[in-house]
RNA sequence: GGGGACGUGGUCUAGGCUGGACUAGGACACCGGAUUGUCACUCCGGAGAUCGCGGGUUCAAAUCCCGUCGUCCCCGCCA
């Protein structure tokens, strides 16, 4: 006799002899009747169990299997699919008993602290809700692989032990023990893998890899986290990839969530970004666009924003949805939060019958009346002001646009809005003051912007995009440089010498020198994307077994001590 | 590296500001008993906590102070 899963037994299966196993999901001991709710993958099902003394002994989570007829229920429970029957029990056999649980597994909310639930990782991914996303992302990857491989694409496997190079991040050493004093180093990205593997004749490559970069955590941030990496050789213009990915988004948007994305997707200039939303990944669920209203005060009476328009900064308005009801008080908090975002100061004009400004007294009417117009702003509506050097206004603008639509509820739910951000530039300016890519350097500079390579590198556009879904950047890629001699150039800005190069690159640098093609490609934040086809607000909700924000695993202990004989065998000594 | 929140039986939590009747309350889980149509089963009874750890203040500390550890969130950082 075969197992049959118990989500599947229903009015078309009564009368039938069934074997099952499964969890004791819930039991109710009626004394002379017993009744145990038991799951497996396919589902739940109640079983009834009389004359059968061994039953009363069961707790929750016991694993079991039993031998029973399907019957018709006397009372259906419309709540539970397979709530039209029951399975009356004529064998039953305990596998595995389970100790008292340390949390309740059946319910869709955890209720207990997250050390606990990763502690007793295994208990916690029975809930409903982890099982939903485990499956999920299952579905997910699984639709990638079959979009990817009907487009031509093969995957890859690329090394986890390789060579630290000089990425953004810190990287996870792992030490020789054939070679003493030396490291490998556990990848951020196959970035020269890949871009090695379209150099060897793999035109179309994709994968779906582990990466690693020893940062700090946050709720979206694991330091081994999942991409979708891809690369494709004879790529030189991003709009052939950008259908190709647009098509890729479609199919599994639609066969994960059912969703049908509308195409192409938007293509937002990097700078258009940065003015219109404050952000290179702006959140186009909802509208509040950031309006600059630079001109209608230079020059003007009021000296703080027409100073600002004198020194190269700009005077940006943001217009806040029925905002105009706001008191002195909030409008005062609200100006505090944007002094704490770099700003000197925040300025509105409230708009009603008429207007109300704090700037009233140095501005012309006329003036607030224009700014109410370009802000697109209605009666009701409020319109925030702020003055300064133009990408600090643009930041600060952006993040309070952020904050008051998820304060005013004004983010709509179930809404998907895909775009890419491009045009981004090559370079950008350290704290220290060098230069360093804003990407990584082996992103392609725009044609028409080579000349100003050496002259000014800060203006020089890149070959670079974003894919931004409701405000979070998904995947990020670019068109590759496939010859040496720009490579070398690039790293020359970069403040890298021709010895420093070979050093670190020299491998890479060598691979462009026997036939690369022309190449690009993207990579995807893998966990990012399941966490939000889940509606999750942690990564570590759709990750099996994630990491606490210190770095620890609750479940194994990890990191842990080893022993000093595994040390011997590496070199290493432990300090302090 | 910085800021904030939290830590009380197995689990989740009340109490904490305003120290004293807190002998630390509740719910779920657990144990014993009853229970033949339940489905969050119900009913009766029971056990289980030196309040994360260390120090200090005080006649007296779960409560106030300092330190430390752990968890969570944010800034920095994450090409």
């Amino acid at each position: 006799m075969t197992r049959e899963g118990c989500g599947r037994l229903g009015r078309t299966t009564v009368g039938r002899r069934v074997e099952l196993a499964g969890w004791v999901h819930r039991l109710r001991d009626l004394g002379g009747l017993l009744f145990v709710d038991l799951r497996d993958g396919s589902g739940i099902v109640q079983l009834v169990v009389r004359d059968l003394p061994d039953a009363h002994g069961l707790s929750r989570e016991d694993v079991i299997r039993v031998e029973g007829t399907v019957a018709l229920r006397e009372a259906p429970n419309p709540a539970l699919p397979t709530g039209e029957v029951e399975v009356v029990v004529e064998r039953l056999e305990i596998l595995s008993h389970a100790k008292p649980l340390p949390f309740p597994v059946d319910e869709e909310e955890a209720h207990a602290s997250e050390e606990t639930r990763l502690r007793y990782r295994y208990l916690d991914l029975r809930r409903p809700r982890l099982q939903r996303n485990l499956r999920l992302r299952h579905r997910i990857c699984s639709a990638i692989r079959q979009y990817l491989d009907a487009q031509g694409f093969i995957e890859v496997e690329t090394p986890m032990l390789t060579r630290s190079t000089p990425e953004g991040a810190r990287d996870f050493l792992v030490p020789s023990r054939l070679d003493p004093g030396k490291f490998y180093a556990l990848p951020q990205s196959p970035q020269l893998f890949k871009q090695i593997l379209v150099t060897s004749g793999v035109e179309r490559y994709f994968q779906i890899v582990r990466c690693f970069r020893d940062e700090d955590l946050r709720a979206d941030r694991q330091p081994e986290f999942t991409q979708l990496d891809l690369e494709m050789a004879f790529l030189e213009d991003p709009e052939d990839l950008f259908g190709l990915l647009e098509g890729l988004m479609v199919h599994v948007f639609r066969e994960t969530i059912g969703v049908e994305l509308p195409t192409p997707f938007p293509r937002i200039p990097y700078d258009t970004a940065m003015a219109r939303y404050g952000s290179d990944k702006p959140d186009l669920r909802f509208g509040m666009e950031i309006a600059d209203v630079s001109d209608l005060f230079a020059g003007g009476a009021f000296r703080a924003f027409a100073e600002a328009v004198a020194g190269g900064g700009a005077v940006r308005a943001l217009p806040v949805p029925d905002g105009a009801g706001r008191s002195r008080g909030e409008l005062g908090k609200l100006e505090e939060a944007a002094k704490g975002l770099g700003l000197a100061g925040l300025s509105w004009i409230k708009v009603a019958d008429g207007l109300s400004s704090s700037i009233a007294k140095h501005v012309p009417e006329a003036a607030l009346q224009a700014v109410v117009a370009r802000a697109e702003a209605k009666a009701g509506d409020l319109v925030l002001l702020a003055a300064g050097p133009a990408a600090k206004v643009a930041l600060a603008l952006g993040e309070l646009r952020l904050r008051l639509a998820r304060e005013g509820g004004l983010i709509p739910a179930g809404a998907w809005t895909p775009a890419w951000v491009v045009d981004f530039p090559l370079f950008k300016l350290s704290e220290a003051g060098s230069i360093e890519s804003e990407h990584h350097p082996f992103t392609s500079p725009n044609d028409e912007d080579l000349p100003l390579l050496e002259v000014e590198p800060l203006r020089v556009r890149a070959k670079c995009y974003d894919l931004v879904l409701n405000g979070v950047e998904l995947a990020s890629g670019s068109i590759r440089i496939h010859r040496r001699d720009l490579q070398e150039r690039i790293f020359r800005v970069l403040g890298i010498g021709p010895e420093e190069a070979e050093r670190r690159f020299g491998f890479f640098l060598r691979a462009l020198e026997y036939g690369a093609p022309p190449h690009g490609g993207i990579a995807f934040g893998l966990d990012r994307w399941v966490m939000m086809l889940a509606g999750e607000r942690s990564l570590r909700e759709v990750i099996a077994f994630p990491k606490t924000a210190t770095g620890s695993c609750p479940l194994t202990g990890a990191p842990a001590e080893v022993d000093e004989a595994q040390l011997r065998d590496l070199h290493i000594r432990v300090e302090g």
